[in-house]
DNA sequence: GTTGACACAGCACATATGGTCTGATAACTT
DNA sequence: AAGTTATCAGACCATATGTGCTGTGTCAAC
């Protein structure tokens, strides 16, 4: 595997990106080869096929203009957008339901559209609706939108979803082990954190972010 | 203006969506053609025209899959995507900087990238991120981004960025007039509203959204 | 030196694709 | 009913565009 791109090649992959920003649809093999001064479409098409060998974009034959960006092609393009999954509601006293299956973006929940960046490269985010105000110490409030990305093991200060098996309940907390003991810390920093026994808290997912809209 | 679109051109433009969302481009009059059953390239190309001169999209005359969707023609599509200029910090203290100039996406600032749904459809929306702890009130942490419309005519019940001239400080809450006076209510419900005379309030824009990741 | 892979140049060809011209039908006006 | 407009059909043309063929210079291996 050559990781390595040719100069002309990540002058021409980077023209295909500019360009499809600029315009809604790729550019031709002699666009190409005008933007990147190539003096001939031999050339254009000698890279474009080695591009695609190394899984930068994908070409449909036959097609004017059949170049499909993919995997490290997409990187730093606006293309770079994933749909997230709502699966339901969060709130105190709820179960809260994370997907077991693989979390495709599939049909029969809302989706919300977001920049792959904004999830902090995490796999499999999905979304939950804030109900109520009882995650205010998280400085969530009714009717936030929170990421989760689903995970039981999680690192000292990550903010996750725990559910205390005695309080039946779900919280947002920032989450530390101390002993056998667990803290967990209110992200509003004038409230106290609470202390419980490991055994009663299950982490259920790892927060990546919030978003409000108003 | 808009007289209403036939069930054609209706159709045509959904192909369009669908079609530019499986691939990264746009469909040609052929592929429109059989996507749609339609006899005739030519009726593809007049209809095709009428959704041009009704600014659903944009045509570029002889270049094959020169279809560029505009305005209302995004409307539900992945690419209604619009950059937001990061234009600086906001903190207790500090002076809100308002972007006076028409808010262009420039270059200069960092940016985030949105779906154009998630600002509720203002316009010359910017972004600030918030610095310091002082916003806590509003559900606001140090480190979120919070998306602002310029404006200073805003109804009661608003969450405003509102600069307070005697406190010398900005600050993030709900406004409401009382006559004479100014109530500015945290949307953390658990703290109490300020009522300040309206001569000591200018508001300097509209929060229409609160943005963490973590 | 010969060989051969590699990147490039130039050209020519086939077809993919947008546009146009001529009428036909339906819908709507007066 | 006659005229006018909007929409559609089918055929045809011009060109936009992907691709194949032949050749050239470079460079390292043998």
């Amino acid at each position: 595997m050559p990781p390595k791109l040719s100069r002309r090649q990540q002058d021409i992959l980077e023209f295909i990106q500019a360009f499809m920003e600029e315009h809604q649809f790729p550019p031709t093999v002699r666009d190409i080869q005008a933007g990147c001064e190539i003096s001939s479409t031999s050339v254009v098409d000698y890279n474009l096929h080695k591009l695609q060998q190394n899984n930068f974009l994908k070409r449909l034959p036959e097609v004017s203009r059949g170049i499909e960006l993919i995997g490290e092609g997409l990187r730093g393009s606006k293309r770079d957008i994933i749909s997230i999954p709502i699966m339901g509601n969060i709130a105190a006293g709820e179960p809260l339901h994370v997907p077991d299956a693989p979390t495709t973006a599939d049909e029969g929940y809302d989706e919300v559209d977001l920049p792959a960046s904004m999830t902090g490269g995490a796999q499999n985010v999905f979304a939950l609706r804030v109900k109520g105000e009882s995650m205010i110490d998280a400085l969530v409030a009714d009717g936030d939108l929170v990421l989760l990305e689903p995970t039981t093991e999680v690192s000292n200060g990550d903010m996750v979803a725990a559910w205390l098996n005695d309080e039946e309940e779900t919280t947002l907390k920032r989450f530390y082990i101390e002993g056998d003991m667990v803290r967990l810390q209110p992200a509003n920093s004038t409230m106290q954190p609470i202390r419980v026994p490991a055994s009663n808290v299950s982490v259920r997912g790892r927060v990546v972010g919030v978003f409000r809209t108003l």
